[in-house]
DNA sequence: CGCGTAGGCCAACAACCGTTGACATTCGAT
DNA sequence: ATCGAATGTCAACGGTTGTTGGCCTACGCG
């Protein structure tokens, strides 16, 4: 059970299995699920489509795998309060341009029952509970998680995958200055 | 040429042709461009896959005909400064629960280019002369209008695509509560 | 009554999809 | 060197899709 390279249980198999995966990604995100075909991503990666199934079983199994999403939230309390809107944007922001993991989980959750299913769970899961940590009544915290999710998903939305214009041509800076008042209000300030 | 209905013009083939045009947008509507086939849409209109095709030419020429928005903007010009954020939403809202045909063109436009462009037309051509009509300034017209996109199709997209729970479950009154001075301050406010 | 034509149906095509199983190759351990 | 398991290839199946062309039917007009 010796291998010759550095990481731990390092397989031969694992080198073809990585590059399915990250073609799987790039043409979910680029087509969404039912246009990116298993043969599309075998040639992508240079193998045989069965392989693909000899890894994944089917391919809500490749799908199930090659989408694992953490969003790595923050902890918000040890932020001054006036600042988690600001930094909610900006980390979604990087979250966003650090891969194509989460323009695949937008395309195919708009088409794919299962792919909804995992997009709630996210947001149940990882979303919820930083707003828990910050909104004053615990109780209200799902509706205000979800009204940021409205926002946040919706700059995703128009910007990486339908791609208005305008939106793309927001700057970095533009973009946390205009949603960061918008998000920090969701979050902390009093019901209207 | 003579017709025995009051309305002019009308043929006998226009009953079926409805009936596909309405079949089509339910179809899209809940399954999208890719799953949306064109013999479940026969089935539904109770017809055969082929007038599908002579009446329409083809698939994108049956969405091309099925989804065909009116926002039936408001002229905002007519109401207090103050009150345009809430209205914006209150009729996105209405447009939205109108009909399907809404939902359709973003479940469509999400993983197919041509309805990617049919929304950047619709945002350009309707959406953007109204953020005209209230900006300060009017070049600043295209972010703000793109700032107010992001916000309503993400509140359309968590609330009827992806169904987050807490967004389906926001009433009326809340979600223009706390929308309504999002847009507001995205069309109105000082450049932050 | 006869007939042209619009409206509709049926069967089939070619292409593509996910998926499967049999066969070849290569690697590692003995 | 040898054998077994891991890794990969090939060809094919059954099903579905968009799309096509030929055939039937029934209406409206002379």
């Amino acid at each position: 059970m010796a291998e010759s390279t550095s990481s731990p249980q390092a397989k031969r198999s694992d080198a073809t299995r990585n590059a399915i995966l990250a073609a799987a990604r790039e043409r979910f995100a680029a087509d969404g699920y039912e246009r990116a075909t298993i043969r599309a991503i075998a040639k992508d990666a240079a193998i045989d489509p069965s392989m693909v199934m000899r890894y994944f079983g089917n391919k809500e199994g490749l799908f199930a795998a090659a989408v694992a999403v953490d969003l790595k939230l923050p902890d918000l309390r040890s932020l001054p309060r006036q600042e988690v809107g600001r930094a909610l944007v900006n980390h979604f922001l990087d979250m966003w341009e650090e891969n194509e993991v989460l323009t695949a989980l937008l395309r195919v959750g708009v088409t794919n029952q299962d792919g909804a299913r995992r997009m709630q769970g996210i947001f149940r899961d990882q979303l919820l509970p930083v707003a828990r940590q910050v909104c004053p009544d615990p109780e209200q915290a799902p509706a205000r998680a979800a009204l940021v999710a409205t926002q946040l998903l919706g700059l995703a939305l128009t910007r990486y995958v339908l791609r208005f214009p305008p939106a793309v041509g927001l700057a970095r800076e533009e973009a946390v200055a205009w949603l960061g008042p918008t998000v920090q209000r969701y979050l902390t300030a009093p019901s209207p």
